[in-house]
DNA sequence: CGTTTGACACGAACAGCGTTCGCTCCGTAC
DNA sequence: GTACGGAGCGAACGCTGTTCGTGTCAAACG
């Protein structure tokens, strides 16, 4: 339309196209303007260029999503200081961090076995940490897979928190006021506990030693 | 199209509008034909109308689904026997089967803090449970938050599974065949205990196990 | 009894979506 | 020098959620 013949040499270089901008386009927009913006036409857009040129490095929304969950994966470092437990630790809260930065994302890791690339090195770590820690193969198998479905769900609620509409802070402070009000009737526990269930504290290490400490005691099989 | 001017007396009956059948038939919809079908234009078509009219029951979509993860865990039994070991994972299987029976609800209830007044119920039920097991009150609340957000992410994990696309038996066969083909230099512990990762039993009620056991041997704050 | 009101119903439209089709272009291989 | 094949992309298809304005009908009111 507005570049009729020539229309390659005028435009300054255009970085060429490949599975890789796409997918950090991808995360770039996610970041900026959040899972509602992430659509194949501004991705495209983005590129300078229009949606279906996409299609020849990725099969569809999905598998760029998946793609763009693997390489946020990528940056999450696999090696820490400490006793096994330690490390656990923070390969846990780097995963968490990696999958909740980016809106969206822990749900794709919700919803299919890890196959990618970089989750199953953070897997393949875990494994070997566990095993560390003394447990038998069945035990530290099934146990993997408990953490990470742990991670997962927890970076999606994280990421739903901090992310939709107004604060954080808000959608906790909405929640108490509806306890507050409920019928103690017809919820005793929850009115008489509310204060402890809005208590403050860390309760991802909490929840990730609850896990570890579990397994610990609870052979599989 | 059809009924020019005889429009309304032509017809036999046809059920009055309310939140309640339109939640209901959503539901119907999903358990038929999958998240996909559930579009407003496709309740509205079941109900024999158009889309705009839901608009006067339900606020929007997302609206419409987390009324109908609340007609799903109004179905979910209270009370059942036993130790209250017993009856939490009684509860707990009852609620993973009542969300990851219609595919997408659980990650509904992943994205937001709990407030309506079914999945109160069943919180308020845990609590009473935990309290049962001797919890103190900051633990109990802790784990009520920890053990909900697992029992939301195994149904959407299951939900994901057994919806998706061809069996479950597919999906796993084909994670197993690309664990399988993995370079055992680059991923030494997913090869080595990929028969462990794989190996059949109740997994759902060792994780379950697990969070108790982990409770019970962590105190919160 | 006639009129007013207000809630419900809904046809039509808007803006946008993911994806596909088929044409053009260009670097490479013969 | 020509044939080929992949990359790029304009245009379109069939959807989507949601809104707006108009129609309709039953109850409330004078």
């Amino acid at each position: 339309m507005s570049t009729p013949p020539i229309s390659r040499r005028a435009r300054p270089a255009k970085a060429p196209l490949s599975r890789d901008v796409i997918v950090r386009t991808g995360l770039d927009i996610l970041d900026r303007d959040g899972l509602d913006a992430l659509t194949m036409r501004r991705v495209a857009k983005e590129l300078d260029t229009g949606p279906a040129s996409l299609y020849v490095y990725v099969a569809n929304r999905d598998d760029l999503m998946a793609a763009m969950l693997d390489e946020a994966l990528g940056r999450v470092p696999l090696t820490a200081d400490g006793t096994w437990r330690d490390q656990i630790h923070a390969l846990a809260n780097a995963t968490v961090e990696a999958m909740s930065r980016h809106e969206g994302l822990a749900t794709v890791a919700l919803g299919a076995i890890p196959t990618s690339d970089n989750a199953l090195l953070v897997l393949d770590r875990m494994l070997a940490l566990l095993k560390e820690g003394g447990l038998d193969d069945t035990t530290a198998a099934w146990a993997v897979d408990l953490i990470y479905l742990h991670l997962a769900a927890a970076a999606a609620e994280e990421s739903a928190y901090t992310t939709k509409g107004g604060e954080e802070d808000d959608t906790i402070a909405a929640a108490d006021r509806r306890y507050a009000s409920l019928d103690p009737r017809r919820y005793p526990m929850i009115t008489s506990l509310r204060q402890a269930l809005f208590s403050p504290g860390d309760r991802d290490a909490w929840g990730l030693n609850v896990l570890i400490n579990g397994i610990l005691h609870t052979p599989a099989g």
